[in-house]
DNA sequence: GCTGCGATTGACTGACGAGTCAATCCGGGT
DNA sequence: ACCCGGATTGACTCGTCAGTCAATCGCAGC
C-alpha cells in the first residue's frame, strides 16, 4: 500500500483518473493508457499499484460501498421510525451523488447494474445492502408501523429499485437534475414507498 | 430476410441459440463461435445473416421490446382504472419472465440494465415504454384516481425500478421463485406503488 | 559519494476473437 | 444435363489491448 513520504499518493491518483475515465468512457471502452494518460502517469505504474484493470474498479467500488453499508448500519442503529430510517437511506445515497456524480455513475453503471461483468462478482457485497434494509423493514413490520402482507425482501428491491432507477435517470438525462431535483426525489421516493408500505 | 423454402429458419435457429448462450455465457463472455456451435451451424452463417455480433442482441432486444411496447399501448387505450392498467403492464412483464426467462434474462442483463453497452444505445426504445407508463400515470392524476404530488416521472421510476429489481433478483437467484412467487410478486409491486400513488 | 530499494517508465509480447472471404454445396428453373 | 444464385462452410487475417519486464530514476540513510 502507500509506502513512503511522496508529496503526492499516485495510487489515490490513479484511483481518482480512472473514476474520470470510467465515468467518460465507461470501463470497458477505455483502455488502461487512458487512465495512465488522466493521471498523468506512465502505463505501468497502474500495475505497480493494481494487479489489473479490474481491480482498480473494485477498489473504487468497495471503497464507496463499504461507507454506505456503514452508514446504512449507523441508522438502522438510531431509535427512529423506520419511515426516517429509510429517508436517511435514501438521502445519503442520493446526496452520495450530489457530492460525487461521477463517482456514482461508474458505481451504478459499471457495478450495481452492471449485472453482466462486474454486479456479478459483487453480488455478494451488493446483498449486504439488501440484508440490512431488509432488516429495518422487518423491524418496522414487528412494531405495527409496516404491515406484513408485503415481504420485506419485496420492499427492499422496490425500495431500491426506485431509488436506483431514479440515479440512472439523472445519469441519462432522462430526469431534471439541481438541487431541487434532488430534495424533491429523496422526498417523492420516500413517500411514494412508505405509503405503500405503512400500516 | 427469410428467403426461399427451406425447412428450417436458419436465422431463427441462430437467434434462438444465441439467447441459450447469452443467458448462460453473457454476451460479452461468449464468442461467435459458441452461437454457432449452439445452432449447430457454421460461424461464417452468423454473419450471413447478421451484420454483427451487436446486431444479434440488438434483433432479439427489438423483436421482444416492441411486443412489449404493443402491449402497454394496448392496455393503455382500455377504459380501466390506472391502478389495473398498471397491474397489467406488470403482469405482461412477468408473465414474459415466466415464459421464457432465458430471453427475458438477456435483455435484463445484457440491455435494459447494461448502461454502459448496450443499455446506452437503446435508451430511446427504453424511454419509448416509460413514457407510455407516465401518460397512464398522468391521466390517472387528472381523474383524480392519483395524487398530483408525485411527478408522473418519478412514479414511472418508481413502479418500473421495483419491477425490473425484482426481476433482477429472479434472475440471480435472490429471490424466491415459482408460479406462487410470481403471482405473489405481481400483486405486492402493484400494490405498494400504487399505494404510494393514490390520491 | 555510494549503495539499496521502491517508484516510475514505456516498449514489447501474446492471446484472443470479431469479422472477411473464397470455395463449396444444393435446389429450382430451363 | 446445365446454369444460376442464395445458403453454407471454416480457415485465415488483423487490430486491439491487457499485462509483463528490464531498465532507469531519485531519495534516504550511511
Amino acid at each position: 500500500m502507500a509506502t513512503s513520504r511522496q508529496a503526492v499518493d499516485k495510487r489515490r491518483v490513479i484511483l481518482d483518473a480512472a473514476v474520470r475515465v470510467f465515468a467518460r468512457q465507461g470501463f470497458h471502452t477505455c483502455r488502461v493508457s487512458d487512465i495512465a494518460d488522466e493521471a498523468g502517469v506512465a502505463y505501468g505504474l497502474v500495475y505497480h499499484y493494481f494487479q489489473s484493470k479490474d481491480q482498480v474498479l473494485d477498489t473504487l467500488f468497495l471503497e464507496r460501498w463499504d461507507v454506505l453499508l456503514d452508514a446504512i448500519r449507523e441508522t438502522d442503529s438510531l431509535d427512529l421510525p423506520a419511515t426516517e430510517k429509510l429517508a436517511a437511506i435514501a438521502g445519503f445515497i442520493i446526496e452520495s451523488y450530489r457530492h460525487d456524480p461521477d463517482l456514482m455513475k461508474v458505481i451504478i453503471i459499471e457495478v450495481t447494474r452492471a449485472a453482466n461483468s462486474f454486479g456479478g462478482a459483487h453480488i455478494g457485497k451488493i446483498s449486504e445492502a439488501y440484508e440490512l434494509i431488509a432488516g429495518v423493514v422487518r423491524k418496522a413490520q414487528a412494531t405495527g408501523e409496516f404491515r406484513t402482507e408485503i415481504p420485506a425482501e419485496f420492499a427492499v428491491m422496490a425500495f431500491y429499485g426506485a431509488l436506483e432507477q431514479v440515479l440512472t435517470g439523472w445519469i441519462f438525462g432522462l430526469l431534471d437534475q439541481g438541487d431541487e431535483a434532488y430534495e424533491g426525489a429523496k422526498a417523492h421516493v420516500v413517500e411514494t414507498i412508505c405509503r405503500g408500505l405503512a400500516a
